[in-house]
DNA sequence: CGCTATATTGATTGGTGTCAACGGGAGTGG
DNA sequence: CCACTCCCGTTGACACCAATCAATATAGCG
């Protein structure tokens, strides 16, 4: 890995695996998202791409140049990291204590906010989310903890109780994102009723 | 929070708490590491001192003054903020994937090397290690994402099996480090045997 | 010597994992 | 155009690990 770069569109995965292969996803590239670690020489995990993808790219070396002259550059690269590990930390609460239909509505609430936020139709944050789900359910059982069948299992619950709404194969809609959010566990607004 | 500092002696952990109860611990502050978001106002996380704790602490603003002005501050910075990336995605993959013996026996390595390296008594990486275990079975298992009761059958079963030893109620020794991180999964030399 | 926090151990339940069968769509080749 | 296959997804039956509920040690401390 002698280059940096960022996601253009398409989305990619960082997988961790055990010897007798088990597998764990430990972040999620999305558009946008930064790739490489300046300053390292080995990557520690697979990075897959599950999706056709487009990135833009530069060498490495010339990149930490720009690094060592431009402060903002480095300022910036520090401020994405912190995210990252802030996005990290939550998911480790997901992986750690959320059952497996709250973490599979985890997934589905971080997801559909990634696509409006960048797609930025209009209404923004509001009216029901629609989105191709970009992964096979093996990807989200790797990056869940779970088996693939109780992704699926899971997925097929809150289809029956009008939690999300599945048209073909990967396109979901969400029609009301606060209940979504109330499955997750991430109640923001708890039993506001009337 | 308006300081950053590191941790000198003792420990903190930091941890997320769902509004139901349920926390896990998201990053484990042992000596030597650092606390505190430059160019973050809020913490995103509760940090407790989980021992009496000795911190060295700057003030934010000058703090941030320093980065700028000395470049080679804010790429230190960086290299920590990665370091702890790694570690997180690490715990990820003990979070997601592993068994609850496989869980105890990941977080004993981890603190038995941690302290090794931090004490480095001269043979350094061999022989028997003892420390003193500095969390409670209730931080262990918000750590793990287990319950405490499980934290306790599987020390007891790893105690039975000879793998660690306990003396009084905090004292651990590791008899051979080979084969805890066997029980770990981290197999580096798997079936080495003769 | 109680009192409280922490730890251990037991009995039972339940949520996920595992194993297995089946369905549907896309691509391939006859 | 139609079989055939492969991949992905769904669904069912069952097992098992860890959670839950509960009782009992053990240690620290006033």
């Amino acid at each position: 890995m002698d280059f940096v770069g960022s996601v253009v569109s398409g989305i990619a995965s960082l997988t961790q695996t055990m010897e007798d292969g088990r597998t764990q996803m430990v972040g999620l590239l999305l558009p946008s998202d930064f790739v490489g670690r300046p300053g390292r020489s080995a990557a520690a995990y697979d990075v897959v791409a599950t999706t056709d993808l487009v990135m833009c790219c530069f060498r490495k070396a010339p990149f930490e140049q720009l690094m060592v002259t431009t402060p903002h550059v480095a300022q910036r690269l520090l401020e994405m990291t912190l995210d990252e590990l802030d996005a990290a930390r939550e998911w480790m609460l997901v992986l750690g204590r959320k059952t497996a239909r709250e973490k599979i509505a985890s997934l589905l609430s971080i997801i559909a906010q990634r696509d409006a936020t960048l797609n930025m139709k209009g209404g923004g944050l509001s009216g029901p989310f629609v989105f191709s789900l970009p992964l096979t359910r093996e990807a989200m059982a790797n990056y869940l903890g779970l088996t693939l069948e109780t992704v699926s299992r899971q997925m097929s619950a809150l289809k029956k109780d009008g939690v999300i709404r599945l048209e073909g194969k990967r396109s979901v809609t969400i029609p009301d994102m606060a209940r979504l959010l109330e499955e997750a566990g991430d109640d923001a607004d708890g039993g506001m009723v009337s």
